[in-house]
DNA sequence: AGCATTTATTTTAGGCTTAAAATATCCCTT
DNA sequence: AAGGGATATTTTAAGCCTAAAATAAATGCT
């Protein structure tokens, strides 16, 4: 990388006296209690109003928002969580008749699952009231706020995948 | 709030025709995803090089920093987690050595948890490594890039903590 | 003292989550 | 076509988490 400063330096930062990383240590946990308190929140109003929970209603957002039915597999990977999680929302989900589900006709090891009617009405009702309430608590944001804070999260998070090997591995 | 424009408007963005809230959802989104990012390779990483997890360092982190012991019920609240999830954690941190419990002496209902010499010096180890962790994930952010999010996400948190009803009821 | 209320904790029932092992099927190479 | 490695899914074992009910002890009121 970039040593056109001393080199020695360079060496030295890491091995010897490491930073104690106290500030990013502050944001991060502002970060994480700032994430809690809207998605505390948010879990709760849909178990309230809609007797559902926050990872049903991800799985359900994701079958709304494709265009087409989609394979446990996929919605594992778009949702960013474990194959056998996904079996398990799906079978709940499929016992309260949100859900369908049909084999491929491409591969009989995988199964096709699309939201029934009253799924995508289900949905829409609890997306709508999950935007007025997201709308409601970041109310006090301006339109600045929200792109700065867009843009340096967006950087946060690359800093991020950059040091754990996602995006650039070293 | 700021009606110097269209009081109509105003009364109309409520009831009749609401923003359909898309920037702050796709900033709670962005939020979300970028603590998903660091969480989790923060999990993965306390399991493999110290094979614990997450909430047990949490809730050491919580004992480390006391001056005191502390009750179930104080931990349960600083942790922002339920009291019977404290009583599961602190059972396995037992079990592993790592805490020690003894009953109040003023009040017979209540036990003080307290990290073991063992549990200190373990938890030391974890935080020193945490810290060099998060700092390594945010090391692409300026000075002035974590001193505008930590404003911004203390501003997104009361915000949110008012319309929740926390702290500025209606 | 006696009784109701509150408080600290545990228990219970149910759901979410993962990693790893097990199954079933697909696809490629021979 | 037969074998071997890859892929889709389910199962298993363990832990995290909550709300609500159950216990046990403290506190307050009369």
């Amino acid at each position: 990388m970039d040593q056109r400063t001393m080199p020695l330096e360079a060496e030295t930062k890491v091995a010897e006296r490491p930073h104690d990383h106290k500030d990013e240590l502050r944001l991060w946990l502002r970060l994480f209690a700032c994430k809690e308190v809207i998605e505390s929140e948010v879990r709760r109003r849909l178990r309230d109003s809609f007797d559902v929970t926050l990872p049903r209603f991800d799985l359900m957002a994701q079958l709304y928002r494709a265009p087409k039915a989609m394979t446990l597999g996929e919605l594992s990977q778009r949702m960013m969580v474990s194959n056998g999680n996904v079996t398990g929302l799906v079978d709940r989900l499929l016992e309260q008749g949100l859900l369908s589900r049909r084999p491929s006709p491409k591969d009989r090891r995988a199964q096709l699952v699309s939201l029934t009617a009253e799924g995508r009405r289900f949905f829409r009702a609890m997306a709508r009231a999950n935007g007025d309430w997201i709308g409601d608590m970041l109310a006090d944001l301006s339109a600045d706020d929200i792109a700065t804070l867009m843009r340096l999260l967006a950087k946060t998070k690359a800093s991020a995948r950059k040091a754990i090997g996602n995006g650039a591995p070293r």
